[in-house]
DNA sequence: AGATTAAGTCTTTTT
DNA sequence: GACTTAATCT
């Protein structure tokens, strides 16, 4: 056994005592306490290969980290290192489920090919079992329900566990839609996301075989982000160790964000009492910010009640001082953090290390609109807007109906992607036909001759449609890319998109891209198969779409900020009920969790860090004014000093103050006859005009000869300057 | 059947 | 404003 990749990849004597510990401590359980910057990520990757360089077989090994960036980014420093690191597994809770499942699943009645279900196949299933469930929509909102089971299932708790708890109005029929919705999962060979860490929960627990045979299969548990584990999460990860106890976790009590998601802290917390001969090591030093930062962290995190006192420990020298900065709204927000960036960079800062976070998904759009100003390059992290695209799902809802026949979701959406004849009468009826004959929609389709509630034409349509799909399912063996190529012609899709001028143009864009990522996943798997091509696809992630080398500026929010850093990083919109945000005001816990958000996001930063907030903000269309954020003020902040420090800045404020009620229409913004501009449809004349305040109607003549009505508060029209 | 339009609903964070 | 559904037109 060699000792070459080890010593020359990470020298021994760099690592600190506490490091050391966490690395060679290797049999029995142990528990990493590490703090933002302590050189977690390094330790871990340390200590797998001081498991294989102590005779350790890497298949023996099992690495849970939090996200699929994270999994890829420890395979690729390992296999740097040398040959022989190579079989470990590594991957993402959900990843390693769906594994265990393709191999023990039967036992459970899984099947292998079960499609995994996102947000928008979650939602119609569960639209349908509210309505199966006969109650009303209005107090039992399918969203909301979502949400409610979710959590059910991350604490391990079945429809039957909840019938037995309550018997309120809500409870009961909680428990029913809950029962209704798992009936038409499962009706459809599939699984949400929850069910994967669900089943195999119970798949360890009910089946103590399958539980030995992985034990003795991952002789070395390692879990990343332990803090953020949910009851599933902790069960399965005691299942896959409870027969060796070699078990490490490692996390950060003071970074655990996803208690909304059923993260239960109290799981590291109660690490040493779950397993009694535990180690405990922690890495309090930090090497990645300047004291300046650490003491603001420090300083914000300790109005946490519920924590573990720790201290960061500096190892830096002293920089340069963390700036707040207050703007009268958030457009200049936006425009004067891209000013800084510009500055930055102009100073020699590389555009990669500069990053900007924000609470809220929607707050993008303003600082992107200002860095296209400045043609900075940036990136959005937000990965699965490609997979979300119309056109994308069409394509795989093809692939997905043919791996998984009994998936009527991804067959009603397959059939719709393109007009075929085949309409929604013609699909109730075949529904109809499927339930009373106990099949789903592909196979009821397969049988339509025998559908005489229909005509002739489009019996043969539906068969037609069946057989095509049939024929697709016999080549659906080996590489993807081929086979989409071939249903994406096959189908008319791509001719249909032909005839559709630049929106189609764009699809068929899309879908070669599809096309292109699917041939780099036959390239990278050693056996490529369609079922295995879209499990991995459906557990993509936001944050996988963080590319460190893509050489710009990176826009996330907080979440998806977690286990990066960065040299600079700005953090935005430090305003009451948005950070923290007003869902989480009246509830101490979650207003914890919103600090500890703050506090992941300031310490992703080495030198600077630059804080910001708008004192007025577009909030659903209006605008607000809005009140600085406590979390300012505990970490030490005087808000006062910088009000007071920019008095022109005030001014402004003022003066935009003054701008914007001006702008509240106190008569009609618009007059008859009046020349004015659409965004979509173009110059026209207004013929009418309802004054109802906020609810105003406009009606206008467009130059195409359209009258149209329009909603004054959603419509963007402007005034057409004739003098120009 | 399918396209177009009007009206209504929701709006934190994500595997 | 984004998105879905219901109503209406072709």
């Amino acid at each position: 056994m060699s000792a070459a990749f080890f010593s020359s990849d990470i020298p021994i004597e760099d690592l600190t005592e506490s490091q050391r510990k966490a690395v060679y401590h290797v049999d029995g359980p142990l528990l990493v306490v590490a703090g933002p910057g302590s050189g977690k990520t390094r330790v871990i990757i340390s200590r797998i290969a001081a498991l294989i360089n102590s005779g350790v077989s890497p298949y023996n090994i099992c690495a849970i980290t939090f996200t699929n960036k994270a999994a890829q980014e420890m395979r690729t420093r390992l296999e740097g290192m040398g040959a022989g690191t190579s079989g470990a597994h590594i991957s993402t809770f959900h990843s390693l489920c769906v594994k265990i499942l393709r191999w023990y699943g039967q036992r459970a009645g899984i099947g292998s090919n079960f499609s995994i279900y996102d947000d928008n196949s979650q939602k119609r299933c569960m639209k349908e079992a509210v309505r199966v469930s006969g109650v009303d929509t209005s107090n039992f909102a399918p969203a909301r329900m979502l949400g409610v089971i979710s959590r059910f299932k991350n604490d391990l708790e079945s429809p039957e566990d909840i019938k037995v708890r309550g018997d309120d109005y809500f409870m009961k029929n909680t428990a029913k839609i809950y029962e209704n919705y798992q009936k038409i999962l499962s009706d459809n060979n599939a699984l949400d996301f929850d069910d994967l860490l669900v089943k195999t929960a119970f798949l360890l627990r009910n089946h103590p075989e399958v539980r030995s045979e992985l034990n003795r299969r991952f002789k070395y548990l390692l879990v990343d982000e332990y803090q953020d584990t949910n009851h599933a999460q902790y069960q399965i990860a005691r299942g896959l160790a409870i027969e060796h106890s070699n078990i490490c976790v490692t996390g950060d009590p003071d970074q655990s964000i996803y208690r909304w998601r059923g993260a239960d802290i109290g799981n590291i917390l109660a690490f040493e009492t779950d397993w009694p001969n535990a180690v405990v090591v922690k890495l309090e030093e930090n090497f990645r910010s300047t004291p300046n930062i650490l003491e603001l962290a420090d300083k914000l995190i300790a109005s946490n009640k519920q924590r573990k006192q720790k201290t960061l420990i500096p190892t830096l020298e002293r920089g340069e001082d963390v700036i707040v900065q207050d703007y009268p709204d958030d457009s200049e927000e936006a425009f004067s953090v891209a000013r800084e960036i510009q500055k930055l960079i102009y100073d020699g800062s590389e555009p990669s290390e500069i990053a900007v976070f924000y609470r809220v998904n929607s707050m993008s759009r303003a600082i992107e609109e200002s860095l296209i100003q400045k043609r900075i390059p940036y990136q959005v992290v937000r990965g699965v807007e490609f997979y979300a695209r119309k056109e994308i799902r069409d394509m795989l809802a093809y692939l997905k109906v043919m791996v998984n026949p009994d998936d009527d979701i991804a067959f009603v959406r397959a059939i719709g992607t393109h007009p075929r004849g085949i309409g929604k009468t013609t699909l109730d009826k075949l529904a109809i036909y499927a339930s009373e004959n106990g099949i789903g929609l592909n196979k009821a389709a397969e049988k339509a001759h025998l559908l005489d509630s229909t005509t002739e034409a489009i019996r043969a349509k539906l068969t037609m449609f069946a057989a095509m799909l049939e024929k697709f399912r016999k080549d659906a063996e080996g590489e993807v890319a081929p086979l989409m190529e071939r249903v994406f012609s096959e189908t008319g899709l791509l001719e249909y998109l032909q005839t559709q001028g630049s929106e189609g143009e764009s699809a068929v864009e899309n879908i070669n891209e599809l096309i292109n990522s699917a041939a780099e996943y036959d390239k990278q798997i050693a056996e490529p198969n369609l079922t295995d091509y879209l499990q991995t696809i459906a557990l993509y992630s936001d944050t996988d779409a963080y590319d460190a080398k893509s050489g710009k500026v990176s826009l996330m929010t907080l979440h998806a900020a977690k286990g990066l850093e960065f040299d600079n990083v700005f953090i935005e919109g430090l305003e009451e009920g948005l950070l923290p945000h007003e869902r989480s005001a009246d509830n101490q816990e979650e207003l914890e969790e919103e600090r500890r958000l703050f506090f992941v996001g300031i310490t992703r930063a080495r030198r600077r860090l630059f804080i910001s907030l708008a004192r007025h903000r577009v909030m659903r269309g209006q605008y607000l004014r809005t009140v600085p954020s406590q979390f300012l003020y505990e970490a030490g902040f005087d808000l006062d000093q910088i009000n007071s420090e920019s008095s022109e800045d005030a001014e402004e404020s003022d003066r935009i103050e003054d701008y914007y009620d001006s702008q509240v229409p106190q008569e009609a913004p618009f007059r008859v006859n009046e020349l004015v501009e659409h965004m979509k449809f173009g110059t026209g004349r207004v013929k009418e005009f309802l004054n109802l305040g906020e609810d105003s109607i406009v009606v206008v003549e467009f130059s195409s000869g359209k009258v149209k009505s329009l909603m004054l508060k959603y419509a963007k029209l402007t005034k057409v300057n004739i003098n120009k």
